[in-house]
Formats: structure tokens, sequence, C-alpha cells
DNA sequence: TTTCACTTTAGAATCATTATAAACTATTAC
DNA sequence: GTAATAGTTTATAATGATTCTAAAGTGAAA
């Protein structure tokens, strides 16, 4: 990912490059595979892989506002942390509660056969599948 | 459901009938359909039912028993509570965020037609499909 | 009726997350 | 440039859900 896609991203989501969300944004951004993480976890490789230190408000600000801009999504796992996901089209998880590991499915690797219908008003938003593992 | 099946799920979980604890069992269990719920909306529901008050630690040990002897499930949503279910058999749910509502889905109503095979060493423990319904 | 194990309870502690307000930094105005 | 201004980072406090703790309550068993 280009430097420049590093800008549109901030800019997109209406921050400014400053030096720690560049550097946030390139860490989340700036790679081949979908990354799964809480803020913790981002928090320890971001301590290891840069020199700098990050206010912990920081990276929740620029994870939320990369999120709003729609640059992130949620995932939930069971357990009282929030999971963010740098993919964003539809997808599916293999979960592995052992190792806490949230693996992407591409949507086009589950097909659906039989749904029921929503419920009266409703409709169906998107669908998520989620595969838990073990041994 | 008999009072003598609430004693069973009472003992089966390792906790003696003790008031508070009947209580909590009768309203989770006696019951036709299916109940989600956090601690939290739990308390208040009991707090109208009954007359009875019931320490925040009651309700989580009583809850918390119930789920690790098999007779709650958990269920997660989005958001930083913990919902859990009294449906304890393999299902899937809708779920309405506008009103933060889970609704059932019998297993037998989903048939999925095409799956990845689990990764390298890992097996399929099982599958949720969740479906995010919106007006 | 005394003992003793188990319960309930209020409140404290913890943990993830969010809010606050002061110190910093960059941008704009003169 | 320097001053004013707007936006940013940070440490720390506040919050809210959950868990822990320790004291008081309850009831079966000796
Ligand atoms: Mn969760
Ligand atoms: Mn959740
Ligand atoms: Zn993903
Ligand atoms: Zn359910």
């Amino acid at each position: 990912m280009k430097k420049t896609d590093i800008f549109k991203k901030l800019r997109s989501s209406g921050l400014r490059p400053t030096k720690q969300r560049v550097e946030i944004a390139k860490f989340l951004f700036d790679r081949e595979k979908t990354f799964h993480f809480t803020v913790e976890s981002l928090n320890k490789l971001l301590e290891k892989k840069t020199t700098s230190k990050f206010a912990l408000a920081t990276i929740y600000n620029t994870v939320h506002s990369f999120k709003n801009a729609g640059h992130l999504s949620e995932v939930e796992v069971k357990g009282n942390k929030t999971y963010f996901d740098t993919n964003v089209s539809n997808h599916h998880h293999f979960y592995d509660s052992e190792t806490s590991q949230l693996i992407d499915i591409d949507a086009k690797e589950v097909v659906i056969q039989k749904i029921p219908k929503a419920p009266n008003g409703k409709k169906i938003k998107n669908v998520e599948v989620f595969i838990n593992l073990k041994n």
C-alpha cells in the first residue's frame, strides 16, 4: 500500500496525518492479509514494531475513526474485548477459541441454500457465518 | 416445567435450592419459548415479577453455574454486555440491532450447501449463523 | 443448641473503554 | 517571523460491566 493510500485513509476518516496516526494506519493497512486485533494487542504490536509510545486514548480514537469511516469493521467474539478487522468486505470467520484466533472466510466460500424469511416488517441486512474450531 | 425439573436443574448445576436460586431458576426455565437476557435485564425483570431483592452477585453466580452445567448458553452480540440464552441446542439467531432483540432460528431452518474445510489439524466444532435485521 | 458448611449480600476491586483537561504541535493571520 | 488558533496527544480520572471479598445470614446435622 502506497503512502498516498495511507494518507487517503486518514483524510477520509477526518484525521490529519500526524506521526502517531500515520504509524497506526501503516501498521493496520500496509499488509497483504487481513488483520484481526483488539486495542490491547494492537498497542503491544505497535510498541514492538515502532520506537514511539502511544497513549491508549490515541489508539482508541484512531481506531474508532477508521471504523466510523468504514475502514475497519468489528467482529463479535466471545469474551469482553472488542475485536476489529481490516477486512471490511462481507465475509465470514473461523474462530479458534484455543488461540483466540480469527481466520477469514471469503463470502464465496460459503453457500447457504435455505434461510428463514425475516420477521414481520423487517429485512435481512446481512448474514454472518461463524465457524468454531476444535482440535 | 414442573417444580421437580427446576430442582433437577439446580442440583445438576451443583446448587442447593435456596429461595433466590429457585426464583431465578423458575423465572428462567419455567416458560414456553426461549429467553435471551443480560444479567442487568434479568435483574430488572426479577424485581418486577417477584417481591424479593437479589444481589447482583447472586444473579451472576447462579447464571454462571447454570451456564457451566450446560443449562444456559452465551450468545455473542455487538456491545459490551454478555447475553445468555435458555436455548442450549444448536441453533441460529436473527438480531435486530434497533431493539437489541434476538430471535431464535431452529437449526433445521438453515441449510448450508458449501463450507470451507477447517485449517490444518483443526476440526469444525459448530457453525453459527447470525442474521442481522434492518427495517 | 451448637457447630459447621454453604449462601447471600454490600461494597470493593478489576478490566476494558471513554471522558477530561492540560501540555504539545501544527497551521493560519498578521 | 511571532502571535493567535485549531487540532492533537497524553496522563489520568470516570464509567460500566463483571468479579472478588469478607462479613452476616441460614439451615442441616451432630
Ligand atoms: Mn464480545
Ligand atoms: Mn458482545
Ligand atoms: Zn475478518
Ligand atoms: Zn437463542
